[in-house]
DNA sequence: ATTCATACTTGACAGTGTCTAGTACGAAAA
DNA sequence: TTTTCGTACTAGACACTGTCAAGTATGAAT
């Protein structure tokens, strides 16, 4: 929304605190470290954010807007290429991924802008979903395969991220390879593929 | 392994920081109100634990051991029961599954009895896989029905628990139908059903 | 009688988020 | 031109946290 209003420190403390997400999980964001790398007083960034939940929504504000582009973007093959883009945009801004589904952090019920991104990412999932089942979809169907679909996206992208698979699924030359295949999986329960 | 040693502290203080990782989170154990609930003095959780991590590690290695349990127990229906089973386990044991799947609270590779646990639950999973692919699957293909599998379960699992689907399929009455429904679409994906 | 491990207690320290109050400053209003 | 006022901070204090270090009580083993 806001277009480009410079806040030079309001982008700084988020790109920090991003980078610190992704490198070390969002538990080990000091806003205090943040600010006296940024050389402004510990309380500089709470004006931007107002506490720290709301630097949370700030970022995940911005991750679901970068998912809904990713999931634009990168959709070549429908429900499959949808399900891979998910993952692969988990993967490489792990800094924002990590912060948005963790609604311990933000609970975005109490961010309209972070709930209305959020929103428009699901309604880009729901909406791929609906067209892939055709016209004969009941309610229930359409949603069961969401839910189906978004779950294997998420699965796979937390087992990935932080979860034991990474380690578990050690020997896997190429992750590229194994998402695909996840992903053309769980398409293959589709009717009419 | 310990065969009910006793040690009531030790059993208090995991029991409550479970309780407050299901209602609450991991982020909200304070091992200092821990303490104080039970009446010791602030260091004496940590006599049993080391350290903060030690208590999460202690926790996991109790969730993976009640997961391998509660696969073992509700695997009726090959595939689909397994992913059902870990679903309803996270939900039900909430508070274990969102501290073991974290490995940024406590590294499973620091604390080999947990690691012990982990490794057993994900052999169950990877048995079950490989019985239900038959003779002629290749290695590639357990693995990669194994990460879709344990995907699904995982991404409706988290989803569920903590992400936004809980909000986003409110409206469904029936959770459990939602869970069997969606473990069935991922046993579709199986050659041979 | 002494050693020794277990199960704590007590005190201190650095670090954190947050509340409150104060300051510098540029733009708008009088 | 002076005053008002909102923005973007600074500064200090508070309660709280995990952790380090050192001390204490106690029961068993030597």
């Amino acid at each position: 929304m806001s277009v480009a209003t410079a806040d030079p420190l309001r982008r700084v403390v988020l790109d920090v605190a991003v980078a610190i997400s992704r490198d070390e999980g969002p538990d080990a964001i000091s806003l205090r470290k943040v600010a006296r790398d940024a050389g402004v007083s510990h309380q500089a960034p709470y004006h931007h954010f107002g506490d720290r939940a709301g630097i949370f929504a700030a970022i995940a504000e911005e991750g679901f807007s970068k998912l809904s582009e990713a999931l634009i973007a990168d959709h070549n093959d429908g429900i499959s290429g949808m399900c891979e883009a998910y993952v692969r945009f988990a993967l490489e801004h792990a800094g924002h991924f990590r912060v948005m589904m963790r609604n311990d952090l933000c609970d975005l019920q109490n961010y309209p802008s972070a709930l209305f991104q959020a929103d428009r990412a699901f309604n880009l999932l729901l909406e791929e979903v609906t067209a892939a089942l055709g016209n004969g979809a009941s309610d229930d169907d359409i949603k069961t395969h969401t839910a189906f679909l978004w779950s294997v996206g998420h699965g796979l992208a937390t087992l990935l991220l932080d979860g034991p698979l990474e380690i578990k699924l050690e020997g896997i030359a190429d992750v590229n390879a194994l998402i695909q295949r996840v992903a053309r999986l769980a398409t293959s329960s589709f009717p009419n593929q």
